[in-house]
DNA sequence: GATGAATGAGCGTTCATTCAT
DNA sequence: CATGAATGAACGCTCATTCAT
């Protein structure tokens, strides 16, 4: 019966979604290590055996959320800046902006990819998993580092060493995002995230640039 | 009896350092989850009961290494830009330099502030200990404020909000360690530190700069 | 059609077989309550739901494997004595020597026999089957009572009650394999199962003839 | 304050018998198998976590209870022999029956003792707790073992090897004991144990006596 | 008959915190 | 002040069994 096959396959993909959905929702509850896999059983209204049917543990459940993530960033970056006839520059502002709209527009998700470095994560998750994540986020930063090479070929970027600089780029957005995250901090700073934003990115911008152009 | 009363006083604060003397030891080598309360004690050499006439929670006692090592930083970041007769420019230099030295010297200390907006850390303390550890980390980003300011003042750098600045600046650097901090990520990016630190320290500073200077 | 059902009983009875196998070699392998249903199934290739179509229980595919095991020791055991023109005292041996190859050759059979008596077995599978395993277990004990009988007919066994005197001899073997299974025991002992095999046999089948010919 | 020192040691060392005691009867009851250590706190009417500050594990309690048999075991043998101008014969006579009415009056202590050597047991408590068993247990042996050598040297039995006599002797003891534990076979083989008992030890008895006294 | 997805009660152990002494 | 015995809630994971298809 291949359609009982492909509806069986089909349903058992949708519960898996179910359920990631339900730690999704549980663990930006709580908080991760708060959140019981019974929490996330119970809001995704399944018994606690069925999580382990299509999740190896509660931290694979996770891993899988931060690829989800990964993801979807992804795609809203490709799709900023996939726009043609535009300048390195300009589509350095388009991801650096597409980056801001996503950690406001998902914070859940952001405070996932901030956390990853860190906690016994790695050790807890099968290597595969945890080089699935790097490479996925790895993605990302190659859409800036393949806007840095534009800019250097169109002889608007001085720069020397591409990766680099879109490393430095990224590293400077992630330290603004996560500066700004903490809601009392913005306070004491007496400074908004968009302003904060639109300097940093300037500065690092303006450094890119020929001399001539600064 | 005023002298009794200061003995007690001295022996009570000391006791207290010991306690987080050995906490620190403690959470370091095995981690803050890892770690129980009862290690701490037996490390201290108190009994546990001991731990809670000093401290309200593990989580307090966290916090207050925390505060340590933020006077450490404070500490040697004064150090680094103490010296009369220097530019701004160097001045953020060195601030950056300290900065670096003291996340790659005391690792675990540094891990512990960037470690500090995330997770339910916030719910788990007091809204005052909260309150200390925001504003003794506010105060480091001040020096770099100061020297921004001198920079402009001098006519060095072209900047219109010194405090935005300098949060640029500092964030920038967070992010950098931050992303550099986790081993296979550097492997991945086929970068070390220290070029990366270069690279960013270079573009934002001349941002900084008059447009005549850069 | 007869023949179409004859097929089907016989199908059933090979699918039966098949599970009893794979659970032998995987109850075995693994220890009983190490195993689990779904490593049964998966080596029987079969679903586990197919599993309890065939058998009540986990516990009852147990005993099922106990009654084969007790089977087999029985054909043994009558292979062994059924030589004609051999005394019982050379009977008793040769049964003892039986019991004692099995109990060597197929050390888990063995261990599950001696656990019978123990644990909660008794109360997890019906009443029916565990007289089953009884009646089995008595059947070989009769070979023992039948050959004793004939040395107190032949007028070589001097004994009010064979039944009672087999027993015995049943017990006392029993009591040496189980004592000799522990590696560690017999360490202690600083002796090897033979020699306490030979002695205990040699006291028990002494005692069993007439005063004149001990 | 020795006096507070002391009686906290007394009431700790009573508070462990207490758990032991109700160990005994939960696991008694249930089997070890079926009881939970919820049940075992409940019944010893103390926390959970109280047990884990007395006991490493729940396998450890049991170690710890077939130690306490072990001992009383040995002390009533130790009685039982110990009358002076008793023949080794006789002194024989007087440890299997005490061995008997032990296994009567402390059935639960003597099927955790049989019980002992089946099992993944020894690789759940520590090597030295196993081996204290296993010593102790030794230990009761070695009355039997000295009884035979006594007779030996009395001239009363002909026999080579002590230990191992002795061994074949407790073996055959064993066998019966532990045969005629269980209701349902004493039925089938319509014996009861008491003469089960008187045949098994004439006939190991009677091998060991000089070829005239027999 | 056969399947395999779903169930959900069950468990040994830990550990931050309290409080009588 | 200091102690350390006692607490008890909490938790991730398992697995024998069921049942709709």
């Amino acid at each position: 019966m291949v359609a009982t096959n492909e509806r069986r396959a089909r349903e058992k993909a949708r519960r898996r979604q179910e359920i990631l959905q339900a730690a999704k929702e549980v663990f930006f509850e709580q908080g991760f290590h708060q959140a019981t896999v019974d929490d996330v059983s119970a809001h995704a209204q399944v018994s606690k055996g069925t999580i382990y049917l299509y999740f190896e543990s509660k931290e694979s459940i996770l891993a899988h959320l931060l690829l989800e993530g990964l993801a979807l960033l992804y795609t809203q970056l490709t799709a900023a800046c996939s726009a043609s006839q535009v300048t390195a520059e300009e589509c350095l502002w388009r991801l650096a902006r597409a980056y801001l709209d996503f950690s406001q527009n998902n914070p859940q998700y952001f405070r996932l990819m901030m956390a990853f470095d860190r906690g016994r994560f790695r050790e807890q998750i099968s290597p595969d998993l945890y080089e699935q994540i790097l490479a996925q986020s790895m993605a990302s930063l190659d859409l800036v580092t393949q806007a840095v090479r534009q800019g250097i070929q169109d002889g608007d970027f001085d720069c020397d060493d591409p990766q680099l600089a879109a490393g430095a780029l990224w590293a400077a957005l992630n330290g603004v995002l996560v500066l700004m995250a903490n809601p009392l901090r913005r306070q004491m700073l007496a400074v908004e995230l968009e302003p904060m934003f639109e300097v940093t990115m300037k500065l690092v911008i303006r450094g890119l640039r020929r001399s001539a152009d600064r």
